[in-house]
DNA sequence: GCGGGAAGTAAACGGCGTTCACAAAATGAA
DNA sequence: TTCATTTTGTGAACGCCGTTTACTTCCCGC
């Protein structure tokens, strides 16, 4: 039993694996699921299709795995900006262009890691674990926890519940995301003449939702 | 030079048309784009695989074709609901809950209608025509003229722009569409016991999409 | 040094979209 | 009717794809 039980092989064996996961990434953000075949990873690394299967069961599991790691890097920007010390609803507007700003980064990953008809077929349960022990999964109850401390500190109505709640902001945040992602200059379309441009409007969409739950008047002007 | 301008052969020649659309439609409900192949609509109707492209130049064609009938559905529906004579509020309420209860009839034609990443290569104006011209465009027209009204009708915020405000609901629209889409029962998430049926939670999320835009006190309890 | 397991491979299977050369059938003109 | 032309449909093939199999090659612990 050596101290570093680490070792050689194995180092080896990792540095392979990171390797067809960084080809598939860097062919995936560029050309998207598509353009994403075994084969092309196999010659990007030069290795042969077949030992692809050494390391990954299937194409598939490869690019959960990048999925994954996305929404790692969601997680990870979306909990930065919660932890910030900043007042509530500042903190809250920056999360949510943050959680828009990563997405349409790398449009075709975000996408794709919401891809995929989910069948019901697996038990409630163990969906739902599958679920909260996912980067997905910790995004979401971050911001649960914000409508929490939104609504018990009076900036938001105290009628809402926070679970209800953030799916539906979730759900608005993630409508904006995926326009921006499939067209990318979203905001301008059809004739109007530019109106905003896309920050101003990931800026104005937040605060429509923001005042969605706010307490109090909403009305400006 | 006969009456019938549109005869023998023509007829025909559309019934076999519609013949593969329909096949096509049938096997995409059911198992979504992955499982529609060529090859699979031509067993379905009894043809050769190469007699398809007598009628479609390619299958993205064909499936462009599926994606702008459903689309023709979603708007039809909307149109009809906002045409109707209540409340402008209920109108607004019942259009949001309307598309999203299309989209989530056909789940794999409503995400297919918006995937497909869009490149920036066309010019401004063909785009902006080609959008207008579509049942896509269409729809979102009805959007923006619904917004108008409610902004003329003292019901909305008169600093809000008829397009702008236009996009942004339409993008929590479809953010909840697509979740449900994704995730079958979508409000029935995390551990959490229940909560909201998914007949509500449509209600509570259009709901909170049109309080963000009412003008005046917005809060309850 | 040697044996066994891991890493890597060429070749093949069945499926895909698409094309091409060709047969069959419908059409229109004489 | 007959004959040429156009339309409709086909079988076979091309080059992709994911995946599996049988095989070689290499490395590591004994």
């Amino acid at each position: 039993m050596q101290e570093s039980e680490v070792s050689p092989a194995e180092r080896r064996r990792l540095r392979v694996r990171e390797a067809i996961l960084d080809a598939a990434e860097r062919v995936f953000a560029q050309e998207g699921e598509a353009g994403l075949s075994i084969r092309r990873i196999a010659d990007e690394i030069d290795y042969s299709p077949a030992a692809i299967y050494k390391y990954f069961s299937s194409k598939d599991d490869l690019v959960d795995e990048l999925k994954e790691s996305f929404f790692g890097r969601l997680l990870a920007v979306v909990h930065e900006i919660a932890d910030r010390s900043e007042p509530f609803e500042k903190r809250a507007r920056r999360c949510m262009s943050g959680y828009i700003r990563i997405a349409i980064e790398k449009p075709h990953h975000y996408v794709a890691a919401f891809s995929g008809i989910t069948e019901r077929d697996k038990s409630c349960e163990e969906e739902a674990c599958e679920f909260e022990q996912s980067n997905k999964g910790r995004a979401f109850s971050i911001l649960t926890d914000m409508m929490e401390e939104g609504i018990a500190g009076g900036h938001f109505r105290a009628d809402l519940s926070p679970v209800g709640t953030a799916k539906s902001v979730w759900a608005s945040i993630h409508g904006l995301a995926m326009m921006i992602a499939h067209v990318p200059d979203f905001p301008r379309m059809a004739a109007q003449p530019a109106e905003m441009g896309q920050a101003e409007f990931i800026d104005f969409h937040a605060d429509l939702i923001v005042r969605s739950l706010e307490t109090g008047a909403g009305g400006a002007s």
